[in-house]
DNA sequence: CCCTATATTTGACCGATATCAGGAATCCCT
DNA sequence: AGGGATTCCTGATATCGGTCAAATATAGGG
């Protein structure tokens, strides 16, 4: 992760990433309810994080890929308050938060760091919270694909070329939008010459009819 | 604020607070773009914070009252990524971040604090995206209430009885809903005796038919 | 204390998304 | 490679909340 450190400082660091952890795709890093005790830094893999209402209801509440942090939720409570569900088979460095908080005493830039993930964090739920609270389907659908291509382009993959590690109903989830609307929508992208579309595997042909749709709607 | 602090360290911490502030209702303490230096504690008061897409559209995303912390989300770049509005007039409790940030390394609580203030938020930010992805205008406006009812509570205020300082509009944008919508489902909550209001003044009389209205529905 | 801007309520109608249902494609395990 | 389960797509219909419009109430500055 970049951060500007000195050997020194990149050595301690090193002494607090524990252990390594693989993650079987669908099985869970960590669950709603369980004691808080690391953060963890995704080496490979895809994650979705998520929280559920007593009802039974449950809201995707992120994606989260490799060089990304989970575990942030549990801090308050020294509990977890939602689950992070491996999307594929994935492994995280273990960093135990005691060991992080120890550290970050000591090595400024750590503890700046730790800082800006937490707040970054806060920043992206803002934009999800703008998403859900004012953005129709098709403006969802155009930010969600905006933003992942984007992520996966800043980790060196193709700007127009995705692969969903999720399904429909997972990303209708993280939207707020029931499953048959995400596909609906889909098909209206691919209708539209927008996006190619073969189950998982998405093409990205007009990336500024995207981010048209993004911001030419309702007040625009 | 409620952390165990020995005497040494409470007067370290009121190094941290730096001057106070008053914030005349309707004018902010910060705006997006502006450059952090400090996150605000509010003393007395009422803030909204809120975001803005680039075509104008914008998202509450939070009410804050007497007690609460508002700055975090300027952390990750060093600016200000959305505007603290007072509802009223205000005052707060200005802490330099780079202060914090320093006494945080040698206070082990203040540092185990502000790492809990920015989960919290992370955590009350997992419980907007579950209401704005999941619930029916109801269940928001019964959410809403139950909330704002259950932290004013916890501040010596009344359990049943609220000043709402915000308006209809802006309830409408947290909750996702237009402001007609929010008004018509009060009218509902008032036709069905779960609720007196009189334009911002709101008297709880079934806070349990409110708890059922969150919790019974959908997948219920 | 009055006056005007602002906020709120309510009604009628519309549209976007949900719901329900059926069928097709695909994946993954054996 | 086969087969069952899961995922996905699409159509028909329902519904919730949005939009447009107008009347009323209220707050707060002068």
């Amino acid at each position: 992760m970049p951060v500007d450190l000195s050997r020194e400082e990149l050595e301690r660091i090193d002494e607090l990433v524990g252990a390594r952890r693989k993650i079987k795709r669908g099985t869970t890093l960590f669950r709603n309810g369980e004691k808080f005790t690391s953060l963890y830094a995704i080496r490979t893999g895809f994650f979705k994080t998520c929280v559920a209402a007593e009802d039974g209801r449950d809201q995707v509440t992120g994606f989260q890929m490799a060089g990304e942090v989970v575990g942030l939720d549990g801090i308050v409570h020294d509990h977890h308050t939602c689950d992070a569900v491996a999307l594929e088979d994935a492994e995280v460095c273990v960093m135990p938060f005691d060991r992080i908080e120890e550290l970050s005493r000591e090595v400024t830039s750590l503890q700046r760091h730790v800082h800006k993930i937490m707040s970054r964090e806060i920043v992206r739920e803002h934009g999800v919270m703008l998403l859900l609270g004012s953005m129709r389907a098709e403006e969802r659908l155009a930010t969600f694909l905006l933003n992942l291509v984007q992520r996966l382009h800043a980790r060196g993959f193709s700007q127009s070329e995705l692969i969903l590690r999720m399904t429909r109903e997972e990303i209708g989830s993280f939207l707020g939008l029931k499953l048959e609307t995400v596909s609906r929508t889909f098909s209206r992208f691919v209708e539209d010459g927008i996006v190619e579309v073969k189950q998982r595997h998405v093409r990205i042909l007009n990336t500024d009819a995207l981010r048209e749709i993004v911001n030419l709607k309702s007040a625009g």
